[in-house]
DNA sequence: AAGTAGCGCAACCGCCCGTTT
DNA sequence: CAAACGGGCGGTTGCGCTACT
């Protein structure tokens, strides 16, 4: 089901670990894919950026939905191809909480010999060739890694203390100020979207408390936001972290200390 | 019970396109 | 104008699971 993983140079590749995700998760969601590239350094995976943002894309991003496709999806997904071809990421917009992966692959598992048969028979009959029974496994799979690697929101820190949190709430994220038009952040987090008890608890990531202690109060280098007001109106968010050797050589240690990474 | 074939899906790869320099 | 870069997209692969022999 998923690929094993492996390391090619010091980039890691196949299946993502449940610490992967959640620092992944926990990343985005205080601060955004302002930058696919450099995301992976910072939020402390050893990732290529592609890797991350298929992985935030396809499987962690808030409200996305696995398995169970409904037969209304599918004859919708049916109608939509038949229009639209093979435009998944067109035919994703439209299918709300899934992801042009999923729907790529349900195309070329279940849908795509419907398709052909209703073409070959024009009967109806067809139609109810696949059940969308909820008691049916097999066409209703309940992936074991997703349970595995999807903590609900709110459980997912369960147990850790919600100390020394930096943000408390959305409306207290929203109101940093960004600068520099290209931090598209929270692109993908509508206040529909966006946990606010998760916003509440994953402050208290083990990784970032880490960093926080061994930094001057209220400043977490992790972020693009903590730049003292007067730089960031000069200077955007990527121009001082690209600019600033300092903390690259400092987030380098972190690093090689393996304190994102273990 | 053991071996095997097929299925489902997460993840990778390579190409394309838009933006920036 | 062109090269470089980053992000997005579609095709494909690899591997665990399940059903079948």
């Amino acid at each position: 089901m998923v690929k094993s993983s492996c390391y090619d140079n010091g980039v890691k590749k196949g299946a993502w670990s449940e610490d992967e995700d959640i620092k992944l998760r926990a990343y985005i969601q205080r601060y955004g894919h302002w930058n696919w590239g450099l995301l992976p350094k910072f939020a402390g995976v050893s990732r290529s950026g592609k890797s991350c943002r298929l992985r935030w894309m396809n499987y962690l991003r808030p409200n996305i939905k696995h398995g169970n496709f409904t037969k209304e999806e599918d004859d919708l997904l049916i109608d939509l191809h038949k229009k639209l071809g093979n435009k998944w990421s067109t035919i994703a917009a439209k299918l709300p909480g899934r992801s042009d992966n999923e729907i790529k692959n349900r195309w070329n598992t279940h849908l795509k010999k419907r398709a052909q048969n209703d073409l070959t028979e024009s009967s109806n009959e067809h139609l109810g060739t696949l059940e969308y029974d909820q008691a049916n496994p097999k066409e209703n799979p309940v992936n074991k890694t997703s349970l595995l690697h999807q903590p609900e929101a709110g459980t997912l820190f369960a147990g850790e203390s919600s100390e020394s949190p930096s943000y408390s709430s959305l409306t207290e994220i929203s109101s940093c100020q960004l600068s520099g038009s290209d931090c598209a952040l929270f692109s993908d987090l509508t206040p529909q979207t966006f946990d606010e008890e998760l916003v509440d608890n994953f402050w208290s990531e083990p990784f970032l408390t880490d960093i926080d202690a061994i930094l001057p109060s209220g400043k977490n280098l992790l972020s693009p936001f903590n730049f003292d007001n007067e730089f960031s109106s000069q200077y955007s968010c990527q121009d001082l972290m690209m600019t600033d050797e300092s903390l690259w050589s400092m987030m380098d240690s972190y690093v090689e200390n393996n304190i994102f990474i273990n």
